[in-house]
RNA sequence: GGUGAUGUAGCUCAGUCGGUUAGAGCAUCGGAUUCAUAAUCCGGGGGUCGGUGGUUCAAGUCCACUCAUCACCA
C-alpha cells in the first residue's frame, strides 16, 4: 500500500490568552490522530499557528503599552511551551501575522476579486469619537434593548439571551473609552456567498457524505431548502485602525482576522515547504491527491464547511478532504468555572506537577468522532487513570521483569515464541487492525475499552500461570522463562497500541524493552529470541487525589472581590471593559466558560456542610403584633410568637407590606441569630423574604409554611 | 423562539438492521492470591433505558408528544 500524504490543522489558538484544558480537548485529539498516521508510515504533517490579528489583540497590546508584535511574541512562546508540555507534536507551529498568509491571503482575496465575488458596500457602524476608530459590536456596550439590563454587549444579552443590533441598545457607551458612540458610513468589502456559485458548490461539496453526520445536518440548516438562498454575504475588511493585513488597493482597509486565520494553515504549511524542501502545490492544488483534515470545535464549524471552502473553491484551491468537529470540554459536568477552580490553565496543570499523559488518557478514552460535549469528572479521572494505565497495563511490565532480570539476566527465551504467543493470548495479535480502525475513524474512546480488555486478558493470564509459584519451586525454571518473554511480548504489544496517545511512555517502555521507536507493522512480530531488556523502573505514578484537589485550588479564583460591599456603585469601569470578550470566535473563544465576564463571580454562595446548615435554627413564627417604627424608613417592629417564647423583630420589609395585614399570619424566622442592638431598639431575630439582589424585578416576598405548621416548629 | 443534539447502574460510558435474561470499567460487597509502587483474579448485589402515548409478534432501538441539559442562529 502506498503511503498516503496527509494534511492535518488543529484551530488557530487566539495570541490573547492562555491556553487551557478545553482548547487541549482539540490538540490532543488531533496530536494522537497525526502521531498514529506517523506510526502507519504515512506522510502526514501537523501544522498550526497563532492567530494573530484583530481589534482585541491591537487594544490589549496598548493597554500593555508594548507593541502588538511584541504581544504575540510572547504569547506564540507561551503557546509553544503548553503544547510541548502535553506532547503536541506539530511539524510547524506558526503565526498569522506572517508573510506567507499575508502572501496567500492577498493570493486568494485577488482571485476572488477577478471572479467578480467581492463587493464594496458602505455600511453604518458605531464609531467611538474618543478613540477615533469603529467598534466592534463587541466593543459597544448598553443597556438590553429586550429586558433593561444593564452594560450588556452589543450583539446578545446574556441576562435574558436576547440577540439585536448594536445600534438597538439603549444608552450605548464605547467599552474601549467610555464615550457615546456615533453612527458613520464607510466602505466595507464583502466575499458574495449568497452568490449562485457558492450556493450551487456549497451544497454539493456537504453532502459528499464524509462529513460527520451532524455537522451535516447543521450545515443543511445553513444552507436551507434547495429553493432558499439563506447564505448572506460576508463582511471581510475592518477599518483602521486595526492590527492585520492592509487590503491591497483599498488603503486603510484592513482584512477581517476570520479572513486571514484559516489562510494561516496555508501560510504555516507554506513555512514548513521551505524549510524542508517540500512542494506546497502538491498538497494546494486543486486536483490534489492528497489528503487535507482540518479538526476543529463545533462552534467554528460555519467557518470552516462553509466560507473557506467556497474561497478556496474560487481561489483555484483544492477544499479539505474532511472537517472534524469535536465538542466543548465540562469538567465534573459543568462548563469550566473560575470560580469553582475548574477553569484550568495548561500552564497551572504542569506546575501543579500533574503528569500530561494522565490528561490525554483520559481524553482519549472519552473522545469518540463526534460533536458531542466531552466530560472530565475529576474523581473518574483519578481512578480511570489509576486502575486501567497503573493497575492494569503499567503493571504487567511491573509483575514480569523482576523473573526476568533476576532469573534469566534480562534475557527472553531463546526460541521461535510467536506461534505459542498466538495459542496463549490469541486476540492480543490480531487485534492490530480492529484498533487501527478505531483510530482512523477518531473513535480513540473505542480503541481504549479495546486495548484494556486485551490488557484484562494478559492479567488473566499471569493469575492462570502463577509465575511467583514457578519461580519458587526448582525445575520449573522453563515454564517460568516462557510465561515471562510472553508477558513481556504482551506488554510490547499494548505499549504499541497506546503508543499514539501515549508517546512519552511508550518511548520509556521502548528503552526497558531495548527495541527501536515502534511502528504500527511492529504488531506483527513478537521480539527475537533471546532478546536482551533492560531493567524495570517504574513507568507511571498514580494520581494522588490530593493533586487534583491541589489543581483545583490553585485554579480558583478568589472569592474576595464578593466580599466588597454592593454599595459600591456598579458605574461602568472601562478598565474592565479593556478585556470584553472578543469579538470573533475563533479557537481562543471555542469554551465558552459560565462566568467569563469580568469580575463575575458565581451567583451562588459557596458550598457549606449539612452541619453548617444546621447550626441555623429555623423557626415557624406567628406575627402576633407589627407596626411601624416611628423614624424608619425601611423597618416594621414584628412581635413573633414562637409557641411559648416571644421576640422582638426589626424587618426591613416596609416597602412591600402594611403591618396591619401581617398581623396573624405564620412565617419563618432565624431563631439563633446574635441578638442585635438597633437604633430602635433590640432585634432578637430575622425573618426571611425572598427578592432580587440584583433588583432587576421588584417586590419582597415573605415566607409562609403550608397548612398545620404551628408556632416554634423547626425548619430544616 | 427556531434548528441540531444529548438523556441507559452510585460515577464514566457501550449497546450495530427492532430480536435470547440490557452490557463494560470504576465504585461497592464476598472470596482467592501475594510476582507487582495495594496492583491482580473469581463471584455477588445494583436498571421503570428521562416521562407519556403509539406502531409491531417483538421497542433502550422506530413514530408522536413532553420534560431536562447543551450548542448554534452567521
Amino acid at each position: 500500500m502506498t503511503p498516503r500524504k496527509i494534511l492535518v490543522t488543529s484551530a488557530l489558538p487566539y495570541a490573547n490568552g492562555a491556553i487551557h484544558l478545553g482548547h487541549l480537548v482539540e490538540y490532543i485529539q488531533t496530536d494522537i490522530w497525526v502521531r498514529f498516521q506517523k506510526m502507519r508510515g504515512n506522510e502526514c504533517w501537523y501544522v498550526c499557528a497563532d492567530d494573530t490579528h484583530g481589534t482585541p489583540i491591537m487594544l490589549r497590546a496598548e493597554k500593555e503599552g508594548i507593541t502588538p508584535e511584541a504581544l504575540i511574541a510572547r504569547v506564540h512562546q507561551e503557546h509553544s511551551r503548553d503544547f510541548a508540555g502535553f506532547h503536541v507534536a506539530f511539524d510547524n507551529y506558526y503565526s498569522t501575522h506572517s508573510d506567507e498568509t499575508r502572501f496567500y491571503s492577498e493570493d486568494i482575496y485577488g482571485k476572488l476579486k477577478a471572479a467578480g465575488l467581492i463587493e464594496v458596500r458602505s455600511i453604518q457602524q458605531y464609531y467611538d469619537p474618543v478613540k477615533a476608530m469603529f467598534l466592534p459590536d463587541r466593543f459597544i456596550k448598553g443597556e438590553c434593548p429586550k429586558c433593561g439590563a444593564k452594560d450588556q454587549y452589543g450583539d446578545a444579552c446574556e441576562s435574558c439571551g436576547a440577540a439585536y443590533a448594536p445600534t438597538e441598545l439603549k444608552d450605548p457607551y464605547s467599552a474601549v473609552s467610555g464615550a457615546v458612540p456615533v453612527l458613520r458610513e464607510s466602505d466595507h468589502y464583502f466575499f458574495k456567498l449568497s452568490d449562485p456559485r457558492c450556493q450551487i458548490f456549497l451544497r454539493e461539496w456537504t453532502r459528499r457524505g464524509s462529513l460527520q453526520t451532524e455537522a451535516s445536518n447543521k450545515l443543511q440548516e445553513w444552507l436551507g431548502a434547495a429553493d432558499e438562498n439563506k447564505l448572506t454575504d460576508w463582511d471581510i475588511s475592518r477599518d483602521a485602525p486595526y492590527f492585520g493585513f492592509e487590503i491591497p488597493g483599498a488603503p486603510g482597509k484592513f482584512f477581517y482576522v476570520w479572513l486571514d486565520a484559516p489562510i494561516g494553515y496555508m501560510g504555516s504549511f507554506r513555512n514548513l515547504c521551505d524549510r524542508k524542501g517540500m512542494d506546497f502545490d502538491e498538497y494546494w492544488k486543486p486536483d490534489s491527491t492528497t489528503e487535507l483534515y482540518h479538526f476543529i470545535g463545533k462552534d467554528i464549524l460555519y467557518f470552516h464547511a462553509l466560507f473557506w471552502p467556497a474561497e478556496l473553491k474560487h481561489a483555484g484551491y483544492r477544499t479539505p478532504t474532511n472537517v472534524f468537529a469535536h465538542g466543548f470540554l465540562t469538567v465534573d459536568g459543568s462548563k469550566m468555572s473560575k470560580s469553582r477552580g475548574t477553569f484550568i490553565t495548561a500552564e497551572s496543570y504542569l506546575q501543579q506537577g500533574l503528569n500530561p499523559e494522565w490528561l490525554r488518557y483520559y481524553f482519549a478514552a472519552k473522545l469518540n468522532g463526534t460533536m458531542e460535549d466531552l466530560d472530565l469528572n475529576l474523581d473518574d479521572f483519578t481512578s480511570r487513570v489509576n486502575s486501567d494505565l497503573v493497575g492494569k497495563y503499567i503493571n504487567i511490565a511491573s509483575r514480569s521483569a523482576n523473573f526476568i532480570a533476576k532469573h534469566f539476566e534480562g534475557k527472553l527465551l531463546d526460541e521461535h515464541v510467536e506461534d505459542r504467543f498466538r495459542i496463549s493470548l490469541p486476540e492480543l495479535m490480531p487485534a492490530a487492525d480492529e484498533i487501527a480502525g478505531y483510530y482512523e475513524a477518531r473513535d480513540f474512546g473505542r480503541a481504549i475499552r479495546r486495548i484494556m480488555a486485551l490488557a484484562d486478558h494478559v492479567n488473566q493470564y499471569v493469575d492462570q500461570h502463577q509465575p511467583w509459584k514457578l519461580a519458587k519451586h526448582g525445575g520449573q525454571e522453563r515454564e517460568l522463562h516462557v510465561v515471562c518473554t510472553t508477558l513481556v511480548n504482551a506488554f510490547r504489544l499494548l505499549t504499541l497500541y497506546l503508543k499514539p496517545v501515549l508517546p512519552k511512555l511508550a518511548q520509556r517502555a521502548e528503552e526497558f524493552l531495548n527495541i527501536a521507536p515502534l511502528h504500527w507493522n511492529d504488531a506483527r512480530h513478537v521480539l527475537p529470541p533471546a532478546h536482551l531488556i533492560n531493567g524495570y523502573e517504574h513507568l507511571m505514578q498514580r494520581i494522588d487525589p490530593k493533586q487534583i484537589a491541589a489543581l483545583v485550588a490553585a485554579n480558583q479564583e478568589s472569592l474576595a472581590p464578593a466580599a466588597t460591599p454592593a454599595a459600591v456603585p456598579p458605574a461602568p469601569t472601562f478598565a474592565a471593559a479593556a478585556e470584553p470578550h472578543s469579538p470573533q470566535r475563533h479557537a481562543q473563544h471555542q469554551q465558552h466558560t459560565e462566568d467569563q465576564t469580568q469580575a463575575q463571580v458565581s451567583p451562588w454562595e459557596p458550598f457549606i456542610s449539612i452541619d453548617d446548615f444546621s447550626k441555623v435554627d429555623l423557626r415557624i413564627a406567628r406575627i402576633a403584633d407589627a407596626k411601624h417604627v416611628e423614624g424608619a424608613d425601611k423597618l416594621i417592629q414584628l412581635t413573633l410568637e414562637l409557641g411559648g417564647e416571644t421576640r422582638n423583630v426589626f424587618a426591613g420589609i416596609k416597602s412591600a407590606y402594611d403591618p396591619a395585614t401581617l398581623i396573624g399570619r405564620l412565617t419563618v424566622m432565624v431563631a439563633n441569630l446574635a441578638p442585635r442592638k438597633m437604633k430602635f431598639g433590640l432585634s432578637e431575630g430575622m425573618v426571611l423574604a425572598a427578592s432580587d439582589t440584583d433588583g432587576k424585578s421588584p417586590g419582597l416576598f415573605l415566607l409562609s409554611p403550608d397548612s398545620g405548621a404551628q408556632p416554634g416548629m423547626r425548619v430544616k
